[in-house]
DNA sequence: ACGCTAGCAGACAGATCTGTCTACTCACAA
DNA sequence: TTGTGAGTAGACAGATCTGTCTGCTAGCGT
């Protein structure tokens, strides 16, 4: 034992509170007051950290981008050194995920769907989705793909899809199947 | 011509005016009192017809879930009578969607995103997902796909990730990929 | 000892949202 | 003519939600 678990700090306990509650009950779902009480914290606190609750938002969505980058990127190195295999490796991910309890699918798809076009929270979501397609058309161009970014846009579009559809029947085939085709279609697209 | 357009009945109003503002706000964003005003109904009216917001917003998914299946349904149809080649053909029903003004995504997809996972809204985007995937499977049997089931999960991963993906950036080229993709999956189960 | 910063506790204002209820109008059919 | 059904107009209750503001406490460096 370590020391006798000092003190976690307001900012940092606020924004577990919002990444369990945002993901559970949706954004609107989900209102100051609740996030305060179940963080434990006074009002003020909170809004000193964050001025206004879109504010909290954009660092919900934040963490959220760094967790599930990092299980992609992951799940791809656990793929072995190869490009093409790091690509279908990438979808074990998807199954992780969707295998996890509570899965309500994509967070920033969810967010996306709850506000307007122009908002910084649809920004946010489109950056996030544009950093990921990015790094499958690098993985893409490696692997000696004919057109790494039409198939990085494709691995994408069944990426998405799985983690739409798996958050709404929780059978395990989506994540499955999505691999498989991403496995058909890398070797396709590679294939010389 | 029949009769001369009598009246616009006011639940019609209710419906036209709540699939409008809930497909482009959100169904949490749009509150009964907008409804109300600019469908240009009293508010007893209204809840004559939908008791609660719940049972507009099943109406509401009731006629997309209409309207999709018919152009889904078309654009396989157009595509000719092998059923393979209405496989792929579906998905300009996607092209379509994505290339509409102000297309903001999958509207079951969206409402799954800001209901909780028990709820009536919940299981009717199931339903609807369900429906779609046992009408691909039925055309996949036709084709003489290996494993119909299969290749039909996988072609609803192809569309859900168009109707995601499409709604955040607007460029064209997702329902291209996921026909592409469609072409590639189809050819590839029903080789013999 | 002093002041600064972080935090806690909670009242409060103002907006908004769902749903109820009363009262009135109009068309139409018995 | 009289009743019925559908609709209009809008006040109202009660909840909830965001954001502000006032006080108080406690650690910590100087």
């Amino acid at each position: 034992m370590s020391s006798p678990t000092v003190a976690p700090p307001a900012r940092e306990r606020i924004l577990t509170t919002a990444f369990a509650l945002f993901y559970a009950h949706g954004i609107r779902g989900v209102g100051i007051d609740r996030i305060i009480a179940e963080s434990g914290v006074a009002k003020a606190t909170f809004y000193k950290h964050f001025p206004a609750k879109d504010d909290l938002v954009l660092a919900y969505l934040d963490r959220v981008d760094e967790a599930w980058s990092g299980q992609l990127h992951e799940a791809a190195a656990a793929a072995g050194p190869d490009p093409a295999a790091q690509l279908v490796g990438a979808f074990d991910a998807l199954g992780n995920a969707c295998r996890r309890d509570g899965y309500r699918g994509c967070a920033f798809i969810n967010a996306a769907a709850e506000n307007p076009a122009g908002s910084r929270i649809h920004d946010r979501t489109l950056a996030h989705k544009e950093a990921v397609r990015s790094w499958l058309t690098g993985l893409a161009d490696e692997a000696g793909a004919a057109d790494p970014s039409v198939l990085a846009r494709t691995l994408t579009l069944l990426l998405d899809g799985g983690l739409a559809s798996g958050a709404l029947d929780a059978q395990p085939d989506a994540p499955v199947a999505a691999r498989a085709a991403a496995a058909a279609l890398v070797a396709g697209a590679t294939a010389r």
